[in-house]
DNA sequence: GTAACCTGGTCAGGCTTCCTTACAACAAGC
DNA sequence: GCTTGTTGTAAGGAAGCCTGACCAGGTTAC
């Protein structure tokens, strides 16, 4: 079976399109995020936000999930950590490191975040179909855990735990 | 009908698993486009190449339809003349305006730029479903057309001519 | 026709985000 | 103890985008 997009000419990358689409639901996430009282809060903050839970992660383990270099996300730690959404703990194993983990107000600020995003996929699921959104975060996670396995712990499907 | 996300919190956003297919398909074409006597064209150029053709168009209307500011498209579109892949003619309707338009050589960039796309949407194809994919494109074609309509002119589905 | 305003494009300067290079502190193997 | 690798930091720079100020050329009102 071949797979012949349309008119060669006429016709937007698939890159392109999901950009699109991407920024469009980001931009209904920021709209909301910035209207609550965690606006100070930028998109660049989000690789903490993203993998970072509980216990802590160390700095080198971030930058490599988040794809940056250590430097980057040190900085970026050094901005939340200046407003009160991270901290720095030493990381009882090994006295070079440090462990990044939530303050209070990080915790609070990442169940918000997470919120809003579900909110404004529920809404997208309204706006385009329940089943076509469903189908296309089916397609997405296992794309993502094909492509970007590091970047993506949660979608390493765990086999059933039974030996 | 409600529309339920598995696990609220060991879940990725949407726009990050957008993100994610994104770059690794603009990874296969980038690594393509860089094997190609092409290699000096950067990220950045793809909103001339994207939205110029034919006759040419104006700084101010790529500048709308990329969501930049004048000033940057201008010194991309500079960038793009002095690599050859572009030139500003005199628009002949204004005389304050210049087209943007493409060199052959910019064409022919352009042409084989459509391809590698094409080529790598063919092998995500492959690899993960023709209807799939081919859903996958219906579905943010359509998104675009809702959420962006002046970065996708030729989403417009132009009705049938018949009058 | 001319003053006032709008529009297409440029110049100058700055910000954000990320990078590279270099290094200090600690860990681990031998 | 010495070498080698790893964790994190410091300093400086590049890419990509922005804002503000501006000029030349159209457009409108009178």
């Amino acid at each position: 079976m071949t797979y012949v997009p349309k008119d060669p000419a006429n016709w937007i990358p698939l890159p392109g399109l999901l950009d699109i689409a991407s920024e469009a639901l980001f931009a209904e996430f920021r709209a909301e995020l910035e209207r609550s009282e965690y606006s100070d809060i930028r998109p660049t903050h989000g690789c903490v936000f993203r993998f970072v839970q509980g216990e802590g992660l160390r700095l080198t383990e971030i930058a490599e999930r988040a794809k940056l270099t250590k430097q980057s996300v040190g900085e970026i730690v050094d901005d939340l950590v200046q407003r009160g959404y991270a901290k720095r703990i030493p990381d009882p194993d090994d006295r070079r490191a440090k462990l990044i983990c939530l303050t209070e107000r990080g915790e609070a600020a990442q169940a918000h975040g997470r919120k809003l995003f579900a909110k404004v996929e529920k809404r997208w699921a309204q706006r385009y179909g329940v089943e076509r959104i469903a189908a296309l975060r089916e397609l997405l996670e296992e794309i993502g855990a094909a492509e970007a396995p590091f970047a993506a712990p949660e979608l390493a499907h765990a086999e059933p735990a039974a030996a």
